[in-house]
Parts: C-alpha cells; sequence; structure tokens
DNA sequence: ATCCAGGACGCTG
DNA sequence: CAGCGTCATGGA
C-alpha cells in the first residue's frame, strides 16, 4: 500500500513516540498497542476502526494532490506519497507539543518517551501509555526539570491542571477553527505555532497552519512573507480547507533538503 | 565546543 | 501593537 508510509508518517514532525524495531514500527495511542510490520508488499494499514482513524484511511490524498497548481508543492506530495496527518487524539498531541517550544525534534521524542514511561500505564512490550493528565496535574514542577523538560515544566503542570479541572479540550473539535484557536491559547505554553499544531494533530481543524523556523524559511518561495502569524493567515487564505495537510508535505520538503 | 530547535511570555518603546 | 530579551536542554 503505497498510500501509507509509516516511515513518512512518523518521521515528519506531527508524532513523537513511535519506535523503529528490526521488522518496522511499534507504538501507542488511546492506551491502544500497535506494531506495523514492512512485508516484501509493503506496510499494512490496520484495519480496526480506532486505527483508521488515526491514520485518516479515508482521506484520498491523491485528490488532494491533483487541485494543487504549484508545481513545487506538488513534487513535494508525489515525493512523499504515503506521508499522512494523523489524527491524534487532542491531549497526546498537547502534550508533545507543549514539550516541542524551541526544541529540537529528537530532544522531543526523548521526552515524550521519559514522561510516557514516568506516568503512564504500562501497555507491555517496553510501551508505555500517554500519562493522564490528572496524574502529571499532581507533579511538582521540579521532578519534570529533573526529567528534561526545562522552563516547559510549569507549562506542562499548568495545563495538566487546567485539563483535569474540567478544560472542554476534546470539545475544540467542534468549534469553529478561529474560535478553538482562541479558547487553545488561554492555556500556559500554549501560543499561536502550538495551537495550530493541536488544531491540525489533535483536533482535525485542517484548515490550520503551523509555522515555525522551517515553515518560516520555505514559505518565501510560494510568494508568501510577513511576520509568523500574517504568513499563516495568507497561507490559510491561499490553500484552503486542508491548507494543514498541504504544510506538513512543505515541512517534510523542507527539512530533507539535500538528500 | 558551539549552535540551535515545530516558541511562549513578559517587558519595553 | 510590534519588537526584543529571557527561559533550559542536549542532540548534532
Amino acid at each position: 500500500m503505497d498510500w501509507f508510509s509509516p516511515p513518512l508518517i512518523f518521521e515528519c514532525g506531527q508524532v513523537f513516540h513511535w519506535r523503529r524495531t528490526e521488522s518496522g514500527y511499534i507504538g501507542q495511542s488511546g492506551g491502544h498497542l500497535l506494531e506495523l510490520c514492512e512485508t516484501p508488499q509493503g506496510w499494512e494499514c490496520p484495519d480496526a476502526p480506532y486505527w483508521s482513524a488515526y491514520f485518516d484511511a479515508a482521506l484520498d490524498y491523491d485528490a488532494l494532490m491533483d487541485r494543487q497548481r504549484n508545481a513545487r508543492l506538488r513534487a513535494a506530495m508525489e515525493r512523499y506519497r504515503g506521508l499522512r496527518v494523523l489524527r491524534q487524539p487532542p491531549w497526546e498531541a498537547l502534550l508533545a507539543f507543549l514539550l516541542s517550544s524551541n526544541n529540537h525534534i529528537p530532544r522531543i521524542k526523548s521526552l515524550v518517551f521519559r514522561l510516557c514511561e514516568c506516568f503512564g500505564a504500562d501497555l507491555g512490550r517496553g510501551v508505555f501509555a500517554f500519562p493522564e493528565p490528572a496524574l502529571l496535574a499532581r507533579q511538582e514542577e521540579g521532578l519534570l526539570r529533573e526529567l528534561g523538560c526545562g522552563y516547559r515544566a510549569k507549562y506542562i503542570i499548568g495545563t495538566a491542571r487546567r485539563i483535569a479541572d474540567g478544560f472542554p479540550l476534546d470539545d475544540l473539535a467542534r468549534r469553529p477553527y478561529a474560535e478553538a484557536k482562541k479558547t487553545l491559547k488561554e492555556l500556559p505554553g500554549v501560543g499561536d505555532k502550538v495551537a495550530d499544531c493541536v488544531l491540525l494533530f489533535g483536533l482535525h481543524h485542517a484548515e490550520a497552519f503551523p509555522v515555525d523556523v522551517w515553515i518560516e524559511r520555505c514559505l518565501p518561495r510560494y510568494g508568501i512573507t510577513g511576520n509568523r502569524e500574517e504568513m499563516a493567515e495568507k497561507a490559510r487564505k491561499r490553500f484552503g480547507k486542508q491548507a494543514g495537510i498541504l504544510q506538513q508535505f512543505m515541512f517534510h520538503d523542507i527539512r530533507n533538503e539535500g538528500e
């Protein structure tokens, strides 16, 4: 199945807790353990309902690619065929991207793994679930700093407390984009960029267009300039309802330049 | 060793 | 409102 490429999906910076094995990948989401194996016929997408939704199996990426006029973008979509934007549980995306600010992807990964191992349920095979917000809400900031979270420790605890206290995170999937973003930014450690990542990767607002240092560098090639928020708004207007999906191809494209 | 990262936040002009 | 300094850390 060439529409489904775990190496692209798991290594494109949208998710940080899947591990390579000898034969494929192992990881978890929503408390479910999953192992994917590469066969001579390629990768097989699990047909369980949870994982079909997680990998957004219903979305037709070929149709999306055919609609793009920009040659550079089309080339990226062809080159990285099989990359898919996940539909992660909101809290999983939120916790991961709280750790992402001014941080490298390899280090974000190690921090996510560490928090899952320390505070998440043991799912077997060395895999741990995401920690419950209520559990993180009870931790001391000093402990999370010792684990390497740095100044993000207070964001994690502060946000975990809001969630445990009834912040309607899941409901934001059903609110309009602008309203959901405004609400999300009430959480400590959530600014424009982190909010857009949570909206795109965790709340299925496909128009969300996160602008980080990499996207900021590549957008001028598409004729889009300005500060980060201006860039994000221009990109949403230009690329429409699925701007965020296209963004993921741009992101992966510029990060893999020279390979 | 030095640089820098999927930034947020508070303060200043 | 825009611009700038600060905040921690370790992988490359």
